[in-house]
DNA sequence: ATGTGCTGGTTACGATCAGGAACCGAAAGA
DNA sequence: TCTTTCGGTTCCTGATCGTAACCAGCACAT
């Protein structure tokens, strides 16, 4: 979250890398993701992804939302009623990062025993 | 990369939120997914991924590929000449995560400008 | 009238982390 | 002897994370 930029301009042919890392930067913090695949099944408002992600506060939430909504992966709408409403969704762009947060989805849920195994027998040879 | 141990048992059957939490923040930093990103196309020593993965300092390259050794993705083989030769590279739950690096290599790519123009937009709202 | 709750935040502050710069030993080359 | 290469490590600063507290506005109950 602190490259403040997209890459400069004279990087601008194929270093992916610096394209990546920018990317990655903003979106591949751990609650922009789970925002996205929570945001997948459709709009929702904000005591729910708050109540929906464990483990997240409002802080961080009210945080990571704002850049999601930056970048243009998620939309917020207010409806002013008493209580205020606020309704967040994804954008087409976010949309189109879906299929990559559900694959990664996959990907943790599969090889979360491996790699927690793989853990403990590093740990166990320091 | 502050989240020191994996989920506890009780959030053993479809939290996968916790999971995919716990697993985003190891593998969800920028470097990592530069590291499988470079490390897929073969075996490098240190100071060739140094020099292909622009603007990370030495240090932030021995973290991350020490956590990527620990986490089981990444291989480590040293050679004991002089000068000493380390060399990197993917285990097979390394490779099984390429796929997923490259699809995101590819939208990061892609949406590039989508995003830039997003946050301009944005930021000019303010 | 007064308290309590829900809404979607913001602020303050301490802990934690990323990142840069400098340093390290050993050996080869000039 | 001086420099370079190799793969690190150590020190330090500034950014970031996360917790807890606070806020206004309104409904409903006491």
């Amino acid at each position: 979250m602190d490259v403040s930029t997209l890459p400069p301009p004279e990087a601008h042919e194929s270093d992916t890398c610096a394209v990546v890392r920018a990317i990655l930067a903003r979106v591949g913090d751990k609650w922009s993701i789970l925002i996205v695949r929570m945001l997948g099944d459709g709009s929702m408002r904000f005591s729910e992804l708050r109540r929906s992600i464990e483990g997240i506060s409002q802080r961080m939430l009210t945080l990571t939302l704002r850049n999601l909504e930056r970048d243009g992966l998620v939309a917020r709408t207010v409806t002013p009623t008493t209580p205020p409403r606020v309704d967040y969704e994804l954008t087409d762009l976010g949309h189109s990062l879906q299929s990559i947060t559900e694959a990664f989805g996959r990907w943790a849920v599969t090889h979360r025993d491996q790699i927690e195994n793989a853990r403990l027998r590093f740990d166990a040879r320091q």
